[in-house]
DNA sequence: CGCGCACTATAAGTATTTCTTATATTATCG
DNA sequence: CGATAATATAAGAAATACTTATAGTGCGCG
């Protein structure tokens, strides 16, 4: 502390008192006092390596300020759901490069992708849920796609709901994290049938779920997008109509209204036409049964 | 101004003397005055965008850091860089379900992977930091790779540190996000070479770097595991030595000290042997100039 | 075009926060 | 065990941020 005091040209009871306040007002030590010199607690740590980033970013928010021009954004924060990750990214980044002097894309679920927006640390996002309980932002559908059933190569295909429960007599059922909407829709719609399957295996990702069923390791629900984005090398798995009533998920691109003009429209045309292209005539290709349920 | 005040609890002068200290210090206007309703400047929304996102962040550490919490684990969660992702969520996950009952496996960039362990939300990581700097974890070494230069095809090779500069003149510098370890390292490297790119297009995936490469959009800094996890489906992109001083990087798998017996070292052993099969192997095969510099 | 309205900006004084000085307390080392 | 070098505490000073009172400004309406 009485280095810090130095290099801050402060006093050292300053820096102490400082400390003492910050720990009194969240309620936690930061340093472990019972031994010299002062050691750091994992919340100090955790404290310490977040506060110098905000530090941080907080001096270059000044610094970019000052250099902000006019007309095109100086920044445009794009979140992109992990199940169109290998779909989308380029296309996304290469549309906003046209209209933003730095573009960041950040892949990963959705449910953070939200948060991030509500916090603004992201400007839009494409992804599963369309924060349809929240004022203040729009939405542009961009595809509606059914929840399909993957089996191993060679597995017998259920054609009810019974035959589906039975599944996981021989085989364990490969979950989606319930940190992502689409393994909170599955689950809710597995309660809604009666089915509990056993916990096991669970992924947040489409090529964690998709490689352990190609592997022989169990099956799953999941969409054919997803599929299409584990782009597997050995791709052998079956995939069926999921037996019952039918579960669907949209993609939809949110952002804050009235902030960044035509770009979301715009930019959800463009995505629209890359994925119809890329991704859904492919998938409607491969799985012929798909029919009208696939589409932009 | 008026209803900033309110909703603050303070007087409207307090909020226009603030803001009118703020645009002082830092010496750009934030408010167009000439208009009624006050109007942000293109700054001020730069500011208003970043601020607020700073704000957001400075009141999570604080409950972050509440949450720091000992307790029992009843699963083992485990992180995995994404730039391991399709080499090795498989083996990782085969090798975790013979010891847990529940496993859950999670990509991402392994800052987060950090902080996930930090406050106890992930068991163990495997990642491209090593936490060295903090005590209570053990650290086990899997693979130590160098950092290449990706080009598009049929780029002239850059053969020194002036070659690599003068790139930037025909083509922009692709950028990891100073979100993930590696995209901080490149750029640490860079700034030791004197070398400034300019600000362009930055991804936290291998993928959407290495993919806008491949379409011909830049030029770009990773490493071989990052270029295999892309696994681009028109894999024609140049890759040769970074020219000047080499980089490297080494992946750790990261777990507290004294909590999971052998699981750390035994689950280390378990992904050498299936990284050197899958991945480290074909791509010494694609690049010979590699040699010894990729082994397990 | 002038006036009234609703807002922001400024001046002066008050209240609060942060810092300093002086000194007590504490952990470590020889 | 005493000396040392650090941190913590108490009390007062200095700096910052806020309030009240009121001047100034842009817009809309008659």
């Amino acid at each position: 502390m009485a280095l810090a005091a130095k290099s801050l040209a402060m006093t050292q009871p300053a820096i102490s008192q400082a400390v003492a306040d910050l720990e009194q007002r969240i309620g936690v030590k930061l340093f472990a006092r019972s031994v010299r010199p002062l050691a750091l607690t994992p919340a100090g740590e955790l404290m310490r390596q977040r506060a110098s980033a905000l530090v941080s970013e907080a001096r270059q928010i000044a610094t970019a300020i000052r250099h902000t021009s006019r007309g095109r954004l100086a920044l445009i924060r794009a979140g992109l759901v992990d199940s169109l990750s290998r779909a989308l990214t380029g296309p996304l980044a290469s549309f906003l490069v046209t209209h933003a002097d730095h573009v960041s894309v950040q892949s990963g679920l959705t449910s953070a992708h939200a948060g991030a927006l509500l916090t603004r640390n992201l400007d839009l996002f494409i992804g599963v849920d369309d924060m349809s309980d929240v004022e203040g932002f729009d939405r542009h559908e961009i595809v509606t796609e059914p929840y399909i059933l993957v089996l191993p190569p060679r597995h017998k295909i259920p054609r009810s709901v019974a035959d589906l429960e039975a599944c996981a007599e021989k085989l364990p059922f490969i979950r989606y994290s319930a940190r992502s909407k689409t393994g909170i829709d599955i689950e809710r719609h597995l309660r809604r049938l009666n089915i509990d399957f056993p916990q096991g295996l669970e992924f947040d990702t489409p090529f964690g779920v998709s490689d352990m069923v190609a592997r022989g390791k169990g099956f799953a629900i999941t969409t054919p997008i997803c599929l299409a984005e584990a782009d597997l090398d050995n791709g052998d798995v079956r995939t069926v109509p999921l037996p019952g009533p039918t579960l669907k998920r949209t993609l939809t691109l949110v952002s804050r209204r009235h902030e960044l003009g035509t770009l979301p429209r715009d930019l959800t045309k463009a995505c629209k036409s890359s994925l119809e292209a890329s991704t859904l005539a492919p998938l409607r290709s491969a799985m012929p049964w798909l029919d009208e349920d696939l589409r932009a």
